[in-house]
DNA sequence: GCATTAACAGCCG
DNA sequence: CGGCTGTTAATGC
C-alpha cells in the first residue's frame, strides 16, 4: 500500500543550487518568489528579508513533507516539483484533497491558526520545497497590506474551488470529475505558472478526483480522443484547459 | 448498468 | 527491477 512507501529526503540542501542536476533544479527559489503575485508588493527590505529567511529542502518522490500531527512552523511553497495534500484513514484509504503544483504557497491557514498540520504533504515526485518560518509569515502579516491581500484573495480562490469539488463530486460523472480534477491543478490565481505537461501518474489523479485508477484510465482515454490532453506515460499534456473545464457544466 | 477491486501482461525508465 | 499503463474478470450497489 502507498502509505507504507516513505523514501528518504534529502535535507538541508539549498546549497545544492549550484551543482547540475539536471531536469530536477529546473526552477530556483528566485525565479519563483518573482512570480508569486503577493513578493510584487513587499517593500526592498521587506522581499531582503524574505530572500534571506526562507530556506529550501529537496525531496524525492513518494516523500512526506510535513506529517499530519506535526506543529505548523512554516508556510510552504513549491519551487519545483508537484504535492499533494493527503488524508489517509486507519484502515488505509488516502483521498487526496489538493493536488499542488510548482509555484504556489500554501499552509497558511494551519500557520494563521497556530495549529498542527492537518494533513500529510507528500510528494508526487521529485520536488523541491521551500519553507518560511512562521516569524517571518508573520511579521508580513503585520507590515504588508499587499501580503495580506494576497492572503485574502488566496483563501478566497482555495474556499471556492473546494466547494466546487464538493459539488463535482455528487453532480458529475466520472469522466467530468477526472477532468476537473486536472483544471484544477492549473488555477492562474493560486498557481501563477503551470506547465502544460504534467507529471502525475493515474493512480494519482484517481486519488485527486476520487475515481479508481482503472476508471481514470478510461476517462483519460476519453479525453484524449476529444482533443483535450494527450496522455503519456506517466503523465498528461493539458491541450484544451477551457474544455477540460466545461465538461459536465 | 456502471463503478470498484483484483489480477496480470507488457512497457518504460 | 520497480513503477506505470492498459485490459479483463469478478463483485457490488
Amino acid at each position: 500500500m502507498f502509505a507504507s512507501r516513505i523514501i528518504k529526503s534529502k535535507i538541508g540542501v539549498g546549497c545544492r543550487l549550484a551543482d547540475n542536476h539536471g531536469a530536477f533544479l529546473m526552477r530556483s527559489l528566485d525565479q519563483m518568489l518573482a512570480l508569486s503575485p503577493w513578493t510584487g508588493g513587499l517593500s526592498p527590505d521587506q522581499l531582503d528579508r524574505v530572500k534571506s529567511d526562507v530556506v529550501q529542502r529537496e525531496f524525492a518522490g513518494g516523500a512526506y513533507v510535513c506529517r499530519k500531527g506535526e506543529p505548523t512552523n512554516a508556510w510552504i511553497g513549491v519551487v519545483d516539483g508537484l504535492v499533494k495534500l493527503n488524508s489517509e484513514s486507519e484502515s488505509g484509504k488516502a483521498v487526496t484533497l489538493a493536488g499542488i503544483p510548482a509555484g504556489s504557497w500554501f499552509g497558511e491557514g494551519s500557520v494563521l491558526k497556530r495549529e498542527l498540520r492537518k494533513y500529510d504533504i507528500v510528494t508526487l515526485r521529485d520536488s523541491r520545497i521551500a519553507f518560511m518560518p512562521e516569524a517571518t509569515f508573520r511579521w508580513l502579516l503585520d507590515n504588508s497590506i499587499p501580503f495580506n491581500r494576497f492572503l485574502l484573495m488566496q483563501l478566497n480562490e482555495r474556499l471556492g474551488q473546494f466547494i466546487g469539488m464538493i459539488e463535482h463530486e455528487r453532480l458529475l460523472d466520472p469522466d467530468a470529475r477526472v477532468a476537473r480534477a486536472l483544471a484544477s491543478l492549473f488555477n492562474p490565481h493560486l498557481y501563477p505558472v503551470t506547465e502544460t505537461k504534467i507529471q502525475i501518474s493515474q493512480q494519482e489523479i484517481g486519488y485527486l478526483s476520487g475515481v479508481s485508477r482503472q476508471r481514470v484510465n478510461q476517462a483519460l482515454q476519453v479525453l484524449e480522443k476529444n482533443g483535450m490532453l494527450r496522455v503519456e506515460y506517466g503523465g498528461i499534456t493539458v491541450l484544451d484547459l477551457a474544455g477540460l473545464k466545461r465538461i459536465g457544466g
